[in-house]
DNA sequence: AATGAATGAGCCTTCATTCAT
DNA sequence: CATGAATGAAGGCTCATTCAT
């Protein structure tokens, strides 16, 4: 039955998504993943064509979560802190459900070059762009400075926020419950917003 | 002579961050950094005692810069900005000089659980703990804003510097000269700490 | 079935007998032992963990049973020459049996230092130790000459049997029939025991 | 000078002696011995063609003496005791004086048909016959027993005496003194021809 | 003569992938 | 669908030997 068929596929990649957390992907073998799926190791192949591929889906995961997000953001028409606001919860919340696979993006895919396909690439720009548009909405606004690009400003906010989730994952360091995790996102967000700065009278959160 | 034994592993280990940089740790073979060094595959044996300890120097090499540099800031006595700042410098100026290294460290060091054996895990926890005590003083100082506790503000000034390298290291971007690597510099300091809102009456640097 | 996986190891160990005897340990190579057994090489990590411990296993397979027969031979309650005598059999049965297997045991366990970690230095130890006992109980039962040490009897028994083992081996000789391994054993035992000289009135065997 | 040449080359040889003897001829490495020797490594290959030459002198060495020793032996018309105890003085003798070169005879040549040529084989067989001779003119002589073939008693023979040196070798064991020789050789030779059995009237000693 | 940098063939081992059962 | 035996390419490391200085 092909129901079945996806939930055995799903325990594959959740089970690789464990084990590549724990050595990365170079130093996982299939032999691990089938393994910790409880299943011989050339069954994997009845599932996924080979080790790359595999991979390149958990990438896929990742990836097509965020543009599902972005394009919704896009959609609703929403204001830019609330934008960026989504952005943040879209990250804290996938390390909160599913923390292998937010580990996973921040030590092989965020940054590794060597992973990275063309393809693979392109999905980063896009996702940059994506930002900067927000950024550049929000300075022809009013509402962010306009005396820096609107480059710097999404570096800055996308540093911010993958340091936090790789603060995280260094230390293996899970959210106590979802008011915790509120307050991280809202903290993210003022800090990146008002900066690190006191004044004399606190600038009001967006 | 001792001096040119000197040159000849400096050689090498120049032509390592090259090949490294290209195709990352894992799927660089020693043969390519001979091919990339101009020498025979045994050489490198004779200057290093393999590849795990090639790539340890490679990690030392980095975090000795660093740790070099934050111990004169804390002998210099520098007001809190002044020590962001010259971090900041570090970084850009590491990837100005020496892109392959501070390439390395994005995508090779500073993400990859997996290659970090406890001692290096270290070396990162130690860092960020010498940035936090910066926070904190200028906290204590009421210099910075003390409603998020330094952590958060480690992260974000962190992440947004390793990300300003990061988006670089991706597109492969130099810096087109020292004047341009100054802008970046003050950019990123100032959006730390004046934040990205825009306000009435711009905030004035430290 | 574990039955297939017990005789697939069990050809790979024969073939490695037949390899090392002909080449020796050192020189005989993974490939060769793959090739000599008709699988891939790869396979035959499949069946043993490396050449190290391949070469362990072998060394094992000799002494278990030759203290297995040690074991036996204390537990049986034999008389002295009966003793020896089995120890010559056990010798002479395996050379007859497993040709290469105490062809290896001859170059390349008996004597060789350098492949001879501290464990199986203490198996050799163990096993002159317990011939001696057996020289000990015979001369304090006045059956053998006690105006040497038992330590130059033992030597001369084993040297002796060794030897004629290793000049076997050195020119590849086999044993015709049973009857002649027979003659050889009782030749050994006879000379060890009467000596090699001629007297009047020819010693009575025991 | 020619002289200074034989030196060097000789301290070479003895230094290969000494690794050889520490580690065994496969795990000897010709930087070990230049190392022992106090010299650069290169320097080796101007006194010796290479590794395998270098050994092939060291069991020159041996057989050298020894066949000299044999000769001497039939030139000066002994007895047979007198020639096998003549024998039994060469080995001791030499594991008295240059207890390295008896050790490698013992673990590296006398056994391993790895390490045997051809041509070292032949030395093998030479020395064997020799021996044998004179087991048969003893045999001839009504001197030696002969209801079993001169063969067995060479084995018998040269067994003990080689295990004799065995034993002394695994457990690094060295002379006292030269009356301690003395009576390991003694003993050699009258448990060979006397036997180990014990007899009512201690047989005379030849 | 003496040095040790340089070379590269050789070999062990790993592991993704295939395939017979 | 499921298994795990089998394959063999790939790559790290060693070390005898050569050779420029």
């Amino acid at each position: 039955m092909d129901r079945e068929r996806q939930e055995k596929q799903e325990a594959i990649f959740q089970a690789a998504l464990r084990v590549i957390k724990e050595k990365g992907f170079h130093k996982t073998r299939m032999a691990d993943i089938a393994k910790e799926a409880g299943i011989s190791y050339g069954l994997i192949y009845h599932y996924f064509p080979g080790k790359g591929k595999l991979f390149e889906a958990i990438q896929e995961r990742w990836w097509g979560g965020l543009f599902g997000l972005m394009k919704r953001i896009e959609r609703e028409n929403l204001g830019v802190p609330e934008r960026l606001r989504a952005v943040i919860d879209y990250f804290l919340g996938t390390y909160y459900e599913n923390p292998e696979l937010a580990n996973i993006f921040i030590t092989e895919i965020s940054r590794s070059t060597s992973n990275l396909s063309p393809e693979r690439l392109r999905h980063f720009k896009d996702f940059m762009e994506m930002i900067q548009k927000v950024m550049k909405e929000g300075q022809s606004l009013g509402f962010l400075r306009d005396d820096f690009p609107s480059r710097y400003l999404t570096y800055m906010f996308l540093g911010g926020l993958e340091t936090f989730i790789s603060a995280m994952v260094l230390v293996d360091q899970k959210f106590k419950d979802l008011a915790q995790k509120e307050k991280v996102s809202r903290g993210i967000l003022e800090i990146f917003l008002g900066g690190a700065m006191k004044r004399e009278f606190p600038v009001e959160g967006p």
